[in-house]
DNA sequence: GACTCGCATGAATCACGGC
DNA sequence: CGCCGTGATTCATGCGAGT
């Protein structure tokens, strides 16, 4: 097992990879940094600000107030067509998202042209309650095939996830568990590569380390960089150490 | 306790309610999901696409289930602007949908007037595995507000549900968890009402009378109408000889 | 009665044949 | 050739029967 760790801006990077190089891709964009302004994170949601009459509303009418999400649908929809790209027949893209970048996330992966083939939630049941409500304790990952599903493999995944975010030696704030993330990267086959182009700390490419997978990975800060290169380098070198073991 | 059962079509009925005279609005629309082709989802019966070849079981079938997505879309959302309308302030409306209709639900529910608060994963532990992926085990609840989420009740809903639906005694087909249900109408202030213009066999009714909420209900099938109402009808009497039976 | 065993089922999904 | 409709297939889970 080996892996690849770039280092500078997901859509330069997958612009230069070749066609065709990569099995699965599984991502969570930044959907705080990719397109959405502060106010949008701190004050109400623009459509919220108009939804208040008893009209209905016609969300096209509305240009001004969706382009953050509009600008976040373009550029998540650029970089998954580059990473369609890259990707092989029967490849499977997973995108994480919150509920409220759902929909623009569905419209993304599909604009990119892969088969939107269902919504995973993701429960974190150490979330915080919510006074006069449902908390709000999920995320989703959707996840979507280029060209058709691989039906010959003898694969069953779960369609759920429960898991809470690794609390100690955490590095990352929405570092995912690695736990989830290996059973993830089994979409992948055996063998294949996956790709992250939002490395992070790099779980995804810890995961499918351990799972047997190669990994390219593309991180823009270098800070995170080095944390995912460490956790990744280590993660090799525990499994030299593993395959090393009993023959000492 | 009361229940109201009117019989006949959703929108025609919401259109002759008064304003503000509901509370919650609860419901699972027959959105006509369940195939690739659009002719799977809209020439094949509900009963034809959801049930097993072999099952022995003889649930009715049930109408509605033959919209394509924009048709739906704009049915939805002149569906919920009506129960807006019909809705005070403060007010929650809760759709049910699939993955599918994930998106254009959301569309409905904002375009309608309500701001748009939430996603709820509805997971079934007993679904259907597929070959090669990700099994699809979850439906989910769209959730918002009319207006602002009243937070001086001191009232804290989960953020997620696993439940299997009633397997003995169920009677039709997408038949909810009563006890699901129940924990749904808590959004609504008790004593208030409840409204479910597609009241099926009626969980959401049964789950509001328990709950000492106050039921509406809109159904179009006579079958389902006279199932749903033998059922209300027995909730009300069984809970009269609860209250009754203690002072015997 | 807790527990195992066996069986029917699933708001699915896919392949294939017919129009 | 593409769209449309029917039947076969899948296994984790829940329920009922039996120990």
């Amino acid at each position: 097992m080996s892996y690849t760790l770039h280092r500078g801006d997901a859509l330069t990077v997958l612009k230069a990879l070749p066609d065709e190089c990569i099995d699965a891709v599984i991502t969570d964009p930044p959907y705080n940094s990719g397109g959405r302004t502060s106010s949008e994170r701190t004050s109400r949601t623009a459509r919220a600000k108009y939804t208040s009459g008893d009209a209905a509303h016609d969300l096209a009418n509305f240009p001004g107030e969706n382009r953050d999400q509009r600008s976040y649908r373009s550029w998540l929809t650029e970089l998954l067509t580059e990473a369609y790209r890259a990707a092989t027949e029967h490849s499977v893209a997973m995108v994480f998202t919150d509920w409220r970048q759902e929909p623009t996330t569905s419209d993304a992966l599909q604009m990119a042209g892969w088969t939107w083939t269902g919504t995973i939630p993701w429960i974190k049941p150490a979330s915080r309650p919510r006074k006069g409500g449902f908390k709000q304790s999920s995320e989703f990952i959707l996840w979507g095939v280029k060209g058709t599903l691989n039906k010959d493999r003898d694969l069953y995944l779960p369609g759920h996830f429960i898991a809470s975010q690794p609390r100690k030696g955490r590095v990352h704030i929405t570092q995912k568990p690695v736990e989830v993330m290996q059973q993830l990267v089994r979409i992948c086959p055996e063998g294949g590569t996956v790709l992250d182009p939002f490395t992070g700390s790099g779980s995804t490419g810890v995961a499918a380390l351990r799972e047997r997978r190669n990994f390219v990975g593309v991180e823009l800060s270098p800070h995170y960089a080095d944390v995912a290169d460490g956790r990744l380098r280590r993660e090799l070198t525990q499994d030299d150490f593993v395959l090393a073991g009993p023959e000492a």
